[in-house]
RNA sequence: UCCCCGGUAGCUCAGUCGGUAGAGCGGGUGACUGUUAAUCACUAGGUCGGCAGUUCGAGCCUGUCCCGGGGAGCCA
């Protein structure tokens, strides 16, 4: 029994081959008297391949007749193709319709808009552009292990559950068993002791907490996968669930932290440069036509590094007309950002050392008392691609930031706990795994990297 | 959530001054001995996002709702 030939080994063969068995789904389909052209995709590779089919094959009336979107499987052999375009092609013997596919399949041989390819989710990723994508991605998400790994972090499975309502990281959204007509109440309030996990549950919005347990025992290590926000945010930039690598040092300080946040986002890209050419090609030829020199910008430079306090300096004298002021203690806005990346240096900025009122609690202070050691890495186009810190690992000083945001020390009893035995330095960040996919891709809208995106009154699929 | 732009054939769009609808692609049928998003001929396909209003008459003007996009905030 031949065994099915993947399109990618067939287009990359060193010599002819008799007898072949490939399938797949037909992209396009010329069809005239005596024989017909299938352009055949099976998704292992960008290109396809082409299949001839002679009138004398038994089916060649049905074959004829099938369209964009079908399936089939060929029998034939492998032959130096005598047109131009292609260096292989197949020659069938026999195909047999797998399944065909009505005239109303809804991808044509020709470029739709993004927008309309959303509507169709789950066809999507049969066209080009969005079959690339996905190879992409999963080829990044082996990558980002693969870095990792070789530099001996640990993966660490945080849950998605979580009972913790502080991982100060925006809204959540509840998990819940409750009877959502008939809501169980005790002195006014939702009664969660009658919920399935006898108190309030929710989906977690980073792992970074847990994950720091770990850091604090294992020593390097990372979470990666999906987090989820409620937040009503409607942009080309957010999602209510999305992927977040957050690696966690052990022994580290904000400097090792920036370190291992350029030399990341470097090796991801070198390594689709390398890994991905040919998917990579589509996006430089149609979606971006700086992608290239963009990537090798990134990847040859040193990013840049700037406090905040010495960023909003330049920023105030740099001449710019900004709709929102330049104050230092505020947050910069996104035209700052852009200003700083786009404008001023062209290539990645690290910004760090922020006002600690902007900040998150776990951040470490700074000796100066006005600062935390926090650091945000801004790329062009997207803006920030990275946010990370040193954690505060002084009992004190954390217990301190916990009250005067007030929190309740009592939710964190186990954070703090980890500071009180065996408290080392440590730092670490989260990186926007499909903002890094809109990077190396050049795609603009979040919700195009993701198979199915989710976000404010959208989930459909 | 706020601001701006848009919604016309399956898809991408045009539609002048308010006078009842157009193209390309795709589909169907036919032609074609090597095509490359093939080509050529013929052909079918429309509640102009919904509702209400102004007008003799609305795709076009007004109101409102729905949907999509861009920007902002929040952040990754």
């Amino acid at each position: 029994m031949l065994e099915r030939t993947k399109i990618i080994g067939l287009l990359n063969s060193g010599q002819a081959q008799e007898s072949v068995l490939l399938k797949g789904w037909i992209r396009t389909l010329r069809e005239s008297k005596d024989f017909s052209f299938i352009e055949l995709n099976d998704g292992s590779c960008l290109s396809n391949i082409q299949i001839i089919v002679d009138s004398v094959v038994d089916n060649y009336k049905e074959i004829a007749k099938l369209s964009t979107g079908a399936a089939i499987s060929v029998t034939g052999e492998l032959v130096e193709s005598p047109g131009k375009g292609q260096k292989w092609e197949v020659r069938a013997t026999a195909v047999e319709i797998l399944g065909v596919s009505p005239d109303d399949f809804p991808l044509q041989k020709k470029r739709h808009t993004d927008e309309y390819l959303r509507t169709i989710a789950h066809l999507r990723p049969r066209s080009n552009k969005y079959g690339a994508i996905f190879r992409i991605r999963s080829k990044l998400s082996f990558a980002i292990h693969k870095f990792l790994q070789e530099r001996d972090f640990q993966w660490i499975h945080t849950p998605i559950i979580t009972g913790s309502d502080c991982e100060g990281a925006g809204e959540m959204f509840n998990v819940t068993t409750l009877d959502l007509d008939n809501i169980p109440k005790k002195a006014g309030a939702v009664d969660y002791e009658q919920d399935f996990f006898g108190k309030q549950a929710s989906l977690t919005v980073s792992g970074q907490l847990s994950v720091e347990t770990f850091c604090l025992s294992l020593g390097n290590v990372y979470t990666f996968g999906p987090t989820f926000r409620a937040e009503n945010s409607n942009t080309s930039r957010h999602m209510s669930e999305f992927w977040m690598i957050e690696p966690e040092m052990a022994f580290a300080d904000l400097k090792d932290d920036m370190a291992l946040g350029q030399e990341f986002v470097q090796y991801l890209i070198k390594y689709t440069l390398e890994e991905c050419a040919e998917d990579l090609e589509l996006f430089a030829k149609f979606v971006d036509k700086n992608l290239m020199s963009t990537l090798e910008n990134i990847i040859n430079n040193d990013f840049i590094r700037f406090s905040y306090t010495d960023a909003v300096d330049l920023l105030q004298k740099s001449g710019q007309k900004f709709e929102y002021p330049v104050v230092w203690g505020s947050d910069l806005q996104s035209e700052h950002e852009r200003f700083l990346t786009e404008k001023h240096f062209k290539q990645p900025v690290i910004v760090y050392d922020y006002p600690k009122d902007i900040k998150a609690f776990y951040m470490r202070l700074n000796d100066d008392e006005k600062t935390v050691a926090a650091m945000d890495i801004l790329v062009p186009a997207i803006g920030e691609i990275i946010g990370g810190s040193q954690r505060e690992e002084r009992y004190d000083m954390l217990q301190k930031r916990i009250n005067d945001m007030n929190f309740d020390e009592a939710d964190y009893w186990w954070y703090l706990d980890t500071r009180k035995y065996g408290t080392v330095p440590h730092a670490g960040f989260g990186l926007g795994f499909e903002r890094l996919l809109m990077l190396v891709t050049g795609i603009t809208n979040i919700r195009d990297v993701i198979p199915f995106p989710r976000t404010p009154k959208h989930l459909e699929f």
